[in-house]
DNA sequence: TGTACATCAGTGAACGCGCGTTCACTGATGTAC
DNA sequence: TGTACATCAGTGAACGCGCGTTCACTGATGTAC
């Protein structure tokens, strides 16, 4: 994301105006931490062209927003894939992990806009329960499931659900603090990490 | 909050203005669901006064959401309080628990705000760890180390810390995660709460 | 007890600004002949 | 190979709107005499 001058796409290109936003937004709600701050304008200004040719690509900032929301899905997944491939059956829940805070660390205000909106519109019905591979972050999800049956050696099933949702929770909380609250005495992000996986799946952590 | 007609204040209590402000912010801020609602013209519609009036009491937007979260702690405080009050050593730890979360039920985006927005100038340095009593919700955060204190048959001291700690971030990412993506497949509140302790206290949840 | 006056609580009109959105347009680029 | 033309990618000016903020003000209320 440069603020260079922008030559004008070729002929067919006009795509890549679309990828041009999109990152252009997340460098802005990155930049700023403020959603606010995502405006048309400024986006535009961001990117270094007129308010108007955004139109040609999205609706309204939301649209917008959406699209990096869903991008950053797919990096995150990306994150824990790599995550997955690179570690071992037994410390792969550790390594998964990781990655997820890692990448929470790494984009907070990203990652607070993933998961910090409330999205009520999310499939048809409003109120409802929705099975997990319907909603986004479906696959990050199902890897860390499947972390949690590589270490607690037990097949997948309700039971697994269970203990993967519980560590999100204590993960999403984790990182989430650790950005809002940035004077809280955390201890390091790998002793918390160990600890929590510790202490969630009923083991032990260290200094107990 | 009503929104009948208004009565100019008597002589030396123009100081009520000022907490119906702050309740009109925090009914706005509710009810949208947004933090962007919250402006300054907006709050005032809300309160049913002019705009210019405001100024004899807050500054600017920022300062009266400042307001807005000073008194949920408060209030989140007394809620813990009343949980330690009503219950016995034995069942405090659930108890405490179960008033945090549904405190951030309650008020699922007033929570949003007291815990989502980066607060790096909270005191006076940046980028430092400060001890937990110079923070908001302090107080808040000392009933949890006593409850688990009370739990675990342990003195307070730099375990303790940590293992309210570890429970804290689980809560929140607990009821975050809830107002936010509602139509996860979540347990009852009070199952995962039960399990979130039992797991955390290195014990077994149901059905593990 | 009455009355003039200072003060307090809050107002109405006006401003400049950035926003989203519309409209008619421009100019480069590829294509048909 | 040249040239007319359609199309594509993006622009500039303009609009109405809600916002924060300022300013001089109003009118009720308590107080001093």
């Amino acid at each position: 994301v440069s603020t260079s001058e922008r030559r004008r796409n070729r002929r067919g290109e006009g795509e890549r105006l679309r990828a041009e936003i999109v990152a252009g937004a997340a460098a802005l709600l990155e930049e700023t931490g403020s959603e606010e701050a995502v405006t048309l304008r400024g986006v535009a200004r961001r990117v270094g062209i007129a308010a108007p040719s955004i139109y040609g690509h999205f609706a309204d900032t939301d649209e917008i927003l959406q699209a990096v929301i869903g991008q950053a899905f797919g990096v995150l997944d990306e994150a824990l894939q790599r995550a997955e491939d690179e570690s071992t059956e037994e410390d792969r829940l550790v390594a998964v992990c990781l990655a997820y805070v890692r990448f929470a660390r790494q984009k907070p205000h990203v990652y607070r806009v993933m998961f910090g909106r409330h999205r009520s519109t999310e499939g048809a019905a409003v109120n409802r329960t929705r099975p997990v591979d319907e909603l986004s972050g479906a696959q990050a999800f199902e890897r860390l499931v499947a972390a949690v049956c590589a270490r607690t050696e037990r097949p997948p099933g309700a039971g697994s659900l269970r203990d993967a949702t519980v560590l999100w929770v204590a993960l999403h909380g984790y990182v989430s603090l650790q950005t809002a609250v940035p004077a809280f005495p955390w201890p390091p992000a790998d002793d918390m990490v160990e600890t929590l996986i510790a202490r969630f799946l009923g083991g032990f952590g260290p200094e107990l």
